[in-house]
DNA sequence: ATTCTTATTGCAAATGGTTCTCAATAAGCA
DNA sequence: TGCTTATTGAGAACCATTTGCAATAAGAAT
């Protein structure tokens, strides 16, 4: 059993993840951290992302449109995402009432869903009206 | 306007992508055309996918868990995708009853949302029993 | 058929996000 | 306050994908 530490990185991470609203990715989230942590490199970026994704404090969002980066995301309540195919906006939705309905088709494949879990690719307003 | 030529390479490719009902990596792919393609290049597979999804002909499957590559689906009619979040198995499902609501509720946030391209992240049953 | 244009190929090198190595640092228990 | 070792910073390594370029081959024109 390996005991796990609270440094300072680890923390601002976390906090600036969870004041935000967006889906940043892990070069914006460096540039977020930046101003408070003027030392920080990358990778120690990546790894507490890791670690945090691995605790269940945030979620990895690993579908890359048009961008090959992962997205982050501070807000773990149960919400859908909406993804441009195009631009690789992110957009938040609330979770709609077929949530239901999508565990009970899934459990015929013997899948396990969690609600957070679901994205719908499409065309944002912009990139629609292209 | 520029041409486009039917080369031995892109008739392979589409072929054996029809052919089989699994989601191949380009690699994958590289390795099934390879009997017919003895001396075929991954660069030509990877520029025949782009050019192929470009087309319509083939969906390319940008989730990546646990695996950082993407995936091509040589069908495109309607259809979902479960993708286990540990293992990366990816599963078609047939549209299900709620197809309709989503596009009604995802107006609302000015997405338009192809049938296509949905996919619900879970655990296969495999991977749920560990 | 043959020629000609240029889209496409094969190879190798480049790219870019992410992971890894390793010595130095610092969290937090004794 | 000291001590153990989890974590960090810096840079190198990794690896899927993309790109540059000369050679090849579709397929239209002759």
């Amino acid at each position: 059993m390996q005991q796990t530490r609270q440094t300072k990185q680890r923390k601002i991470i976390l906090e600036k993840l969870r004041k935000v609203h967006t889906h940043p990715t892990a070069e914006e989230i460096f540039q977020m951290v930046l101003p408070l942590l003027p030392k920080v490199s990358l990778a120690t970026i990546y790894r507490n992302l890791e670690f945090l994704e691995k605790q269940g404090e945030i979620l990895k969002l690993e579908h890359k449109n048009n961008e090959s980066k992962n997205r982050y995301d501070g807000h773990t309540e149960p919400h859908r995402h909406l993804i441009c195919k195009k631009c690789g906006e992110i957009v938040d939705i609330s979770c709609c009432c077929c949530c239901q309905m999508n565990k009970k088709d899934l459990a015929k494949y013997g899948f396990t869903v969690d609600d957070g879990f679901i994205e719908i690719l499409g065309l944002c307003k912009k990139c629609s009206h292209k």
